[in-house]
DNA sequence: TCAAGATGGTTACAAATGAAACTATACCGC
DNA sequence: GCGGTATAGTTTCATTTGTAACCATCTTGA
């Protein structure tokens, strides 16, 4: 008894305040942040975060693969390939096969995609924008260097885990 | 065909860098991290996230009612109801009825619940180390700082939407 | 006191996500 | 050239998650 209530009480002395827990942080913050986009995308253009990854990544990259927007996008295969044959179904996105090597599709925008595109951008921006108002200019880099090295931090800890 | 040319053009020069774009790199390193901390939480002890939040609740506010929960996890109600009822299944918490308010439910960590907790306190802390490890005690502060800024201009980026 | 909300919590159903199996094509070594 | 393996991409299925409807209980005000 007294030991279980002894075994009870460390337990709470070192409680953990989630408010204060890095990860649980993060992923609020994320949360609010993606939810509010999403939802800015969704009523604007009827696009998911993931579309609109690949729309942003193949204005840069045109002829991209699949595999190409895996790589730039860090999303899984199967979501890309979701995305795009949405994408695709919408006439926003041109697939086409490579002549060298028949597994591979050649992904770009077609002129709606670049339209599209194109109008989300400033909406897109302005959101980036109302973030970053928030912080003073040093901050702001604080916050590039600090989010290089935790991504780098957090590759680690999934590597060794 | 030229001003359609030169809508191309433009919509190139002001293509967005996923790299670079803040709401993509938080929410990639959110992805990373909360991955690597699900799978140590599922592996060790068959635990959810969400699972995890309400357990760490518990410890610092026993006797909360799942309202109390969804206030201090900001996870929605259905989330919270769903853990709860895991986790009483699996008898790492105690539910009961509130004697003055039948509808509130009085939840508190079983002595298997304070014993799960407090294996699982030090892996957190170790995972939230290694990513703290790899900022400097300035970039600590800055980081805490820059969390707070940024979930602020996020809950008003969300709520003026 | 009792009808009309409001609140706490669960259930049911739909949409998103992820893992694994599958198809088609290409490459490699013999 | 041909069997075995690797790669690109899709489909299938199970799990998770979110939304909305729901039930029970409480509160309020005529």
């Amino acid at each position: 008894m007294a030991s279980e209530a002894t075994a009870r009480q460390k337990a709470l002395e070192d409680a953990i305040e989630l408010e204060h827990f890095l990860p649980y942080r993060l992923s609020r913050l994320t949360n609010t942040v993606s939810n509010a986009i999403a939802e800015l995308y969704r009523d604007s253009f009827g696009l998911s975060i993931p579309d609109w990854r690949v729309l942003a990544v193949l204005a840069r990259f045109p002829d991209s693969s699949a595999q190409d927007l895996v790589t730039r996008t860090r999303m899984d295969k199967v979501a890309v390939s979701r995305s795009v044959a949405r994408l695709v179904e919408r006439e926003l996105v041109n697939r086409s096969i490579d002549s060298n090597d028949r597994r591979l599709s050649r992904l770009s925008l077609s002129d709606g995609g670049v339209e599209v595109y194109r109008r989300i951008v400033p909406m897109a921006r302005e959101c980036e924008a109302r973030l970053l108002e928030s912080l003073s200019a040093q901050q702001r880099q604080a916050l590039d260097d600090v989010l290089n090295a935790l991504q780098a931090a957090a590759d680690e800890l999934s590597a060794t885990s």
